[in-house]
RNA sequence: GUGGGUGUAGCUCAGUUGGUUAGAGCGUCAGGUUGUGGUCCUGAAAGUCGCGGGUUCAAGUCCCGUCACUCACCCCA
């Protein structure tokens, strides 16, 4: 590394050629599929007022207490940068009134949260996240999976898991860990030292700690729907059995547990091999959220989209596949044919065609290699001899095979729809 | 916040028990073809060996500190 001052700050990355074409090709797809499930794109501000989250995540929540990044501004005013996408959804249908309460909507876009980063872990991180609201029945949960499994695949992600449990209804939380603390009681004195920690604060967290005496201990507990209300458990069933029918395959994981306070009912989580320690791509449930007088239901997940691309490269996926070259490569002999090939590639362009050229004036052979180098599809030649017979060399740069063309010959060519390059159909080697 | 690993050319890395002008491959640029790319050949540019201090006749190599990157824990996408 040269100089450390041209690296962004620590968990922030530079989202560049070859990558970006990766990221650019994920929200093409995604804004196709949620249109076809007729969601509408909404986007919130990267700033709330601070009890924005405080209020939707639980302000004990360490997501809210160490890892957002909150200042005061010239006002006065106690902001933060989001942590995460639903909160300000919500903020914004809680205040958009009736109508918007059957709001299907998603979002794109930047996180942060100020924690220690490594593998698919940042600070600045983005996310896809869908809100579903206002439907609170198995029905809304059951179309939100099945549009994440579509993304997903439609992305070409292969090999990833989805598991499924509940939180159980607001009421049922005290039960649940109650009921848990009594049956690892008798343990107790053999859980980690994080995990004692958890038994007074957060028993379920126990249920996913990595430790391995703990997992034994947690393997044999009653699965948490059992301490649960019989509301809670039917509807857990009902999601389950849509999901059948709708052939999504999902697993039930009574193990599984997710963080933020607001959810309710359905809790679920996409995992992938192989993206390290860090291995859940996306994760989502059903949330009751008040704000103000108004409580807002919904269902929705979130998908971290830098996982996404670390799960899609490593399965050999080639970013660089996805550029998308310029169609046509302008070469000048002598200063007359520079400029008469600005004219043209302008000319060019306003038509439809993509193309580009050497602007340094270098040599013949350099632009050749400047051609090849950004996989055009043809290259004009403009030299001496072309100036004076009022002509053009086309060359296909994939056969080598040149044609010599006057002007209506050479637009007539490029225009027409056969030699046009198609940016989804590159070769390959 | 806690712990481990790593910092040598644009990139990937080599550098022997400390020993003269720090190397390779790829990439870049140029030439071999004064009008032609992708292959081949030749050459060139490019490194304050992360930074600071120390030990030593001598430090890329050993010691200390520091910064950065990285992996893991807590927690989470």
């Amino acid at each position: 590394m040269t100089s450390e001052s041209f690296q962004p700050i620590k968990g922030m990355a530079d989202l560049a050629p070859p990558a970006i074409y990766l990221w650019q090709r994920l929200e093409e797809t995604t804004r196709d599929i949620l249109a076809r499930y007729a969601f509408d794109e909404v986007r919130t501000p990267v700033m709330e007022r601070t009890a924005v989250f405080k209020r939707s995540l639980g302000d004990t929540t360490d997501v809210v207490q160490k890892e957002m990044y909150s200042f005061t501004d010239r006002g006065g005013r106690d902001l933060s940068l989001r942590p995460e996408g639903t909160a300000g959804v919500i903020r914004h249908v809680a205040g958009s009134g009736q109508a918007a309460q059957d709001a299907r909507l998603y979002y794109i876009g930047p996180m942060f949260r100020s924690e220690r980063p490594q593998a698919g872990r940042y600070r600045q991180f983005h996310q896809l996240g869908v809100e579903s609201i206002g439907a609170p029945c198995p029905a809304a949960d059951a179309e939100v999976i099945a549009l994440q499994a579509h993304v997903l695949s439609a992305w070409g992600l292969k090999d990833f898991r989805m598991e499924l449990n509940t939180r159980g209804l607001p009421e049922d939380r005290q039960r649940v860990a109650d009921g848990l603390r009594a049956a690892l009681e008798p343990d107790l004195d053999r859980l980690c030292e994080d995990c004692r920690r958890r038994y007074a604060q957060n028993p379920l967290r126990i249920l996913d700690c990595k430790n391995a005496a703990c997992r034994d201990i947690a393997d044999r507990l009653p699965p948490v729907t059992e301490f649960m209300s019989a509301e809670a458990r039917t509807y857990l069933k009902e999601v389950i059995s849509l999901l059948e029918r709708l052939e999504i395959p999902v697993t039930e994981n009574p193990r599984l547990v997710r963080g933020l306070d607001y959810y309710v009912h359905t809790v679920w989580e996409i995992t992938h091999a192989g993206l390290g320690s860090q291995d859940a791509l996306s994760g989502g449930g059903r949330y009751a959220l008040t704000f103000g007088n108004q409580t807002i239901e919904g269902v929705g997940f979130a998908m971290g989209l830098e996982r996404i691309i670390t799960a899609l490269t490593g399965q050999g996926l080639d970013p660089g596949s996805l550029a998308k070259p310029p169609s046509v490569w302008l070469i000048s002999q002598g200063a007359a044919a520079f400029d008469e090939n600005l004219v043209l590639m302008q000319s060019l362009r306003l038509r439809g065609v993509s193309c580009a050229m050497d602007l340094r004036g270098r040599s013949m052979k350099a632009q050749m290699r400047a051609a090849n180098r950004a996989n055009s599809r043809y290259v004009v030649i403009r030299g001496d001899h072309e100036m004076e017979q009022g002509t053009f060399q086309l060359k296909n740069m994939a056969d080598g095979v040149q044609e010599e063309l006057d002007m209506p010959e050479l637009m007539q060519r490029l225009t027409s729809g056969t030699d046009r390059v198609c940016p989804d159909t590159e070769e390959e080697e």
